[in-house]
DNA sequence: GGCCAGGCCCCAG
DNA sequence: CTGGGGCATGGC
C-alpha cells in the first residue's frame, strides 16, 4: 500500500521555510542546488535526482503510521483524512536549527524572510536569485552586530551561539532522544521546543514532540491529560498532521 | 499605528 | 521549580 506524498501538506506546514510556490512550480535550494518541479514532474524528478528520495522520505512506512493514527481517535482521523500524504522531510539539522532559533515569538511570515535574508546575505549564490543558506563556516566571522543590522534582533547572540557551536550537531546521531534534547539545549536559545523541532525534522526522530503555542492549544482541547506517549511509535507525524490541521482547519471541534 | 508572533532567558517567590 | 515580564522586528 503506498499512499502519495502530499505536497503542499509537506511543504507548507512550517517544517521548512525554503520552499516557495508560484503557478503550480515548487522551488527550493536543497544541498546547494535549485529543485524545481511541478505537481506533475515530481516523481520524474525523484528518478533524476535519488538523493531527494532521502530528503522527501520517500521510503518510509507512512501507510502504515496514517492508518494507525487514525485509528486512535475521531480528530487525528480527520486531520490525516484532510490533509493526508503529509511527509516529515529529511532536512539539513544545521538548516533547522537555525531556521527554529528564527521561529521564537515569531511568525511563520517573517521566519520565511529571515531565513530568506540570512541566505541572500551571507549564503553562496546558486542560480538567478537563488541563494544557499549559508554553511557555520561561512559564517565564523560574523558579529552579533553584523546580525542585528540584518534584522534578527534579540535572536542574534542565539544565531551566534549556534555558529560557534554548530558541532554538537554532529554528536546527535549517537545519542538517544533525551540526551540528544540535553545536548541541543546547551545551545544557547534552544528550548526543549526548539530542540524536538531539530530532532523531529532533521533526524527523523518518531518521538519527537514539539509542544508550541498551537500544539498546547491542541493538547488542551482534544488531549487533556495526555502526551507524547499516546501517539507513539508515531508522535512525530501525529505532531505534524495536528499542527497544519489546526493552522488550516482552525482545528474544528 | 498598535498588536502580536512554531520561545526562551532571567529573576522572583 | 514555577510563574511571568521582557525581548527586536516587521506584517497585518
Amino acid at each position: 500500500m503506498i499512499t502519495p506524498i502530499h505536497l503542499d501538506s509537506t511543504l507548507f506546514s512550517g517544517q521548512t521555510f525554503a520552499w516557495v510556490k508560484q503557478n503550480g512550480v515548487y522551488e527550493a535550494v536543497v544541498d546547494k542546488n535549485l529543485v524545481s518541479f511541478s505537481e506533475e514532474s515530481f516523481d520524474s524528478m525523484l528518478e533524476k535526482h535519488a538523493a531527494l528520495r532521502r530528503y522527501f522520505d520517500m521510503d518510509w512506512e507512512y501507510g502504515k503510521a496514517e492508518a494507525y493514527l487514525a485509528s486512535l481517535d475521531v480528530h487525528l482521523a480527520r486531520a490525516i483524512k484532510t490533509c493526508k500524504g503529509l511527509h516529515i522531510l529529511n532536512q539539513d539539522p544545521w538548516e533547522v536549527l537555525m531556521a527554529f532559533l528564527l521561529s521564537q515569538n515569531n511568525n511563520i511570515k517573517r521566519i520565511r524572510s529571515m531565513y530568506e535574508r540570512l541566505s541572500k546575505e551571507l549564503g553562496s549564490h546558486v542560480e538567478g536569485s537563488w541563494y544557499a543558506f549559508p554553511r557555520p563556516q561561512e559564517l565564523l566571522g560574523i558579529s552579533e552586530r553584523d546580525l542585528r543590522s540584518l534584522g534578527m534582533g534579540f535572536r542574534a547572540p542565539y544565531l551566534l551561539d549556534a555558529i560557534q557551536n554548530h558541532e554538537v550537531l554532529s554528536g546527535i546521531p549517537g545519542l538517544n532522544d533525551d540526551e540528544a534534547l540535553r545536548a541541543l539545549q546547551t545551545i544557547r536559545g534552544v528550548g526543549a521546543k526548539v530542540a524536538s523541532c531539530v530532532l523531529a525534522f532533521a533526524y527523523h526522530r518518531q518521538q519527537a514532540f514539539p509542544l508550541d503555542t498551537w500544539m498546547l492549544k491542541v493538547m488542551k482541547k482534544h488531549y487533556p491529560g495526555r502526551d507524547a506517549s499516546y501517539f507513539a511509535p508515531y508522535a512525530a507525524l501525529a505532531q505534524q498532521y495536528l499542527f497544519h490541521y489546526e493552522r488550516t482547519q482552525g482545528g474544528l471541534p
